[in-house]
DNA sequence: GCAATTCGGTTGCGTTTCGAAACCGTACCC
DNA sequence: GGGTACGGTTTCGAAACGCAACCGAATTGC
């Protein structure tokens, strides 16, 4: 199974797409963030196809989000771990969460709170350098060409 | 064309990518956020098929990201605008596009600076409700059930 | 030692979706 | 009334998906 996706773009979106852009790729690492390890499992909690999930883990070990280690206690096993890389995608997932529980209305499922004092995590937002939140208009995308001009 | 996807799930995750978990939706909003409303410029500028993306503005309407405006100037004009819901992807977007530079290089894209002063936005990341950042680990999903315990 | 089971896949096969290109209808333009 | 631009729809081959059956290695049970 191989697919082309957006091979070389200068969109860095796009290039994040190539990696996790699928329908069941962000699930699965989602899912390796509640703690599942084992081929198994995923498949049983996400309710994905055996071969579907073969070739994401396998996508997903070769862009090095996951790794795979060999644990060879009982029989054939395998745990799929997630890299540096991989735990990153935190920011992302939890901003696709927190949109989703906004507009599509809040979910039964788990809440998320901080480890250290149980209180739930702020709302996601991109901020400015001096910490205000700022939407879509309070932005521009600067040619990156002219590095030295205007930002002063 | 009708498609399935995640019929009622409970996960807030898989629910956010019914609306825009596919190849291009999220491409689709983030042109939006460049500036981009007309079908031929959507299809120019991401280079998208005109029978796939004619599906996705549907569906983008469907779900109430994006909203059609008859701007009948010059023959058949129609506008795809970003609702209030479809903007609100902007962090969602950005965390993702700041992924991908971290991991996979910096593009030569455009940079994003705030407009007020020209200064890169700050790395999107989850806070603590003091304001600390928290990686995956410091964390927990709290099952909602319990919504009167352990918060402190 | 041999059957049954578990795990991590792979293979076949039918269905769905994608993508490129051709076609269509309306509204301006002259 | 022909040309053009816009916003689609149709057609059709290729790719991806999902289900279910099969496979090979190791472990367990006896």
């Amino acid at each position: 199974m191989v697919r082309k996706r957006f091979p070389d773009t200068h969109c860095s979106v796009a290039r994040a797409l190539n990696d996790v852009g699928d329908w069941w790729s962000l699930l699965v690492v989602k899912e390796a963030m509640l703690g599942t390890r084992r081929f198994v499992d995923f498949q049983q909690n996400l309710g994905i196809a055996r071969n579907i999930l073969c070739d994401r883990l396998a996508r997903l070990l070769e862009t090095g989000v996951l790794i795979k280690q060999d644990v060879g206690e009982h029989g054939t096993r395998y745990e799929y771990r997630l890299t540096d890389k991989g735990r990153d995608l935190f920011t992302v997932i939890t901003a696709l969460r927190q949109w989703s529980d906004r507009w599509n209305g809040e979910s039964d499922g788990p809440e998320l709170v901080d480890r250290a004092n149980g209180e739930p995590v702020r709302t996601v937002a991109v901020q400015s350098r001096d910490g205000r939140a700022l939407d879509v208009r309070a932005v521009v995308y600067r040619d990156s060409s002219d590095t030295d001009s205007a930002a002063g």
